[in-house]
DNA sequence: AATCGGCATGTGGCATGTCACATGTCAACG
DNA sequence: CGTTGACATGTGACATGCCACATGCCGATT
């Protein structure tokens, strides 16, 4: 074998398993159900793997193989194979011809894009949930941003995250376009995956859940405009921070035409018709 | 049996063999490549199952099997699987738990969601391609739009298309932001699915070929707001015919609100900064 | 010594067997 | 006649066997 893989025995399943207490292993979650339910072992492989991203257990650039992986959980190799290929498809990982597949390095001009994307189709989201908007939607995001705030309090990341992510996901359902949600929501993930350089984040923690503040204030008002503008900042700043965290961990070159992207992403000259 | 399948005898394979004349199935293509090469046999059912739907041999609301699909294809269950997980993802099919999978109706509502999205992207990216334009894209694109212009004058749908893909992805790949590409070309595929009312479509083959062409001009000239107003014109248009096609077809009812959200999809108040 | 060709190994893709479950049918019962 | 229960069937999800191919090592040849 010629290289390392370096966590054959830190080990995937240590880690699912202190995830799942009851089940020593994905394995004996299998008959528990088996046609649909929104949990197949699919999904549960792409779940683990994401987290097994976010934490470190698998590098980007390293080499891994279907074969490993189901092994490490203990599943076949159908669910990973299919699996890996959702992953490639939403670009988390890559394939090679005859040697694996590869995690693929979140590099600065993949940040700046994403964002770039999710201001184009986030503010204007938020433009329509306002118009839209009712008490209860109102009241779930200030829940979640109570929420944000007790988790960036005690530096729970993610926790922290859940909130966040149901906070978006309140305004963007709200804005009634189920396909533009579920984007973004890909979108989310594929940021998702570059894993928390944790001290610099959770230092901010605070600060982007005062960002949130703004967009809901805004939303209550039923002021569409400055909840599109707080929506803005806070994406703008979210997506230079991330950008700048890239950026230090070496991803690559500081191109600041890529901050340019995220500061100004397709601002027409003139008012639109 | 309960249900009659409706296209036991009226196949997927000799509508595949005429396509593919030199083999006489999926399957024969099998040895030929294995690993990689960008034409698994996954991809081969998924453009087939495409172009089923849109010829109509699979229709909308009738309930459909893997196994039928794979007998049909002479392919195994397994890439027929992957290939419809695939677009159940896309939106295209959805999985019903125990009963089969299910051709999704384009209601109007649909068609409006992704017109709207395609114009939150591709009139910004569109603006962006033009400060990015060089003169070899200027002269691909008049290219493609003459391989539109002469397909129109023949008739010749499916050649139309062809060249109109090509067309958008010119600009979208100028636009130098890959992701955002590949979320539109979903789109596309989103709603090429429903097949082609022929008359009233072809009958206008010409007139949007025709929209295409300021599209270039602005370009050339290096006026971006003139460029990203054509495109929405263009797609506003677009959208609108596909819409009143979809409301013609029994699709559902003609909601107005669904017109207002492609004619304006979150402009802006005022100005942004 | 450098280069080239065969070979062992590992990979993903496809085929097929197996399983629990959901659905729809139909008969026995109230 | 209406309701309910078990049963047969078909389904997707998963496990496993098999294959052609790509890679990389290693030895034979020049």
């Amino acid at each position: 074998m010629s290289h390392v893989n370096a966590w054959d025995e830190c080990g995937l399943i240590r880690h699912f398993t202190d995830r799942v207490p009851e089940s020593r292993n994905l394995r004996e979650r299998a008959s528990v159900r088996t046609v649909g339910g929104g949990s197949s072992l699919t999904e549960q492989v792409i779940e683990a793997v994401r987290e097994a991203i976010r934490s470190g257990e698998l590098r980007p650039g390293e080499l891994y193989s279907v074969y490993q992986l189901a092994t490490q959980l203990n599943v076949s190799r159908t669910p990973v194979r299919e699996a890996m290929l959702r992953l490639a498809e939403a670009g988390i990982v890559r394939f090679e011809r005859s040697r694996g597949f590869r995690v693929l390095r979140r590099d600065p001009r993949e940040i700046a894009e994403v964002f770039q994307l999710r201001l184009l189709l986030e503010v204007p989201a938020t433009r329509l949930a306002v118009r839209r908007a009712s008490q209860e939607l109102v009241g779930a995001m200030r829940g979640e941003l109570a929420g944000m705030r007790a988790a960036a309090a005690g530096l729970d990341e993610p926790r922290f995250l859940r909130h966040d992510r149901a906070f978006h996901d309140l305004l963007l359902n709200a804005g009634a376009n189920r396909r533009l949600a579920a984007i973004v929501g890909n979108l989310r993930d594929a940021t998702m995956t570059l894993g928390a350089s944790t001290v610099e984040r959770r230092r901010s923690l605070a600060d982007v859940a005062a960002e949130h503040e703004p967009i809901v204030t805004a939303l209550s008002a039923g002021d569409a405009e400055a909840a599109a503008q707080a929506m803005r900042l806070h994406l703008t700043h979210t997506g230079e921070l991330l950008l700048r965290q890239s950026v230090a961990d070496g991803g690559g070159t500081a191109d600041p035409e890529d901050l340019a992207l995220i500061r100004f992403p397709g601002t027409p000259g003139a008012t639109s018709p």
